[in-house]
DNA sequence: TGGGTGACGAATT
DNA sequence: AAATTCGCCACCC
């Protein structure tokens, strides 16, 4: 995974926002995507998370983030071809108190959509 | 370099 | 309510 400036820029902006969840609160990869001022690069967002140990590695960070705050639009956990890391993300949020149906939350209830957010 | 791909989203069945 | 369809676009061969 190679990483130019305009990409680490977009990294950086995403880890940013997700690290503002709050607590058992969750919003989803378009709003993310929406608050860093790239609003049709939703599906770039999910790449992110989905490489964020390598890329913080690259990036010299080693903070952790709450990955797991971030679903689709629809509340559902997002499917990944294997289940374990979606079985991890559901015990994450069941952990902090979300409650999770099959795989999906009430987003009504637990989601997180700023207009904006602190840079 | 062109084409397949995807932790997506909105609209449409 | 759930599955399909289609648009999207950076990334990676």
């Amino acid at each position: 995974m190679k990483l130019t400036d305009e990409s680490k820029a977009f990294h950086y902006a995403v880890y940013s926002v997700v690290t503002q969840i709050p607590y058992g609160k969750v919003t989803s990869y378009g709003h993310i995507a929406y608050l860093i001022g790239r609003p049709q690069n939703s599906r770039l967002v999910g790449q992110s998370l989905k490489h964020y140990p390598e890329i913080m590695r690259q990036l010299g960070e080693n903070f952790d983030i709450p990955w797991w705050r971030v679903l689709s639009s629809s509340g559902a956990i997002s499917s990944r071809g294997n289940t374990s890391g979606e079985i991890l993300q559901k015990h994450k949020l069941i952990e902090e108190g979300v409650e999770v149906t099959g795989v999906k939350v009430n987003l009504g209830l637990v989601g997180w959509f700023p207009d904006e957010v602190d840079s």
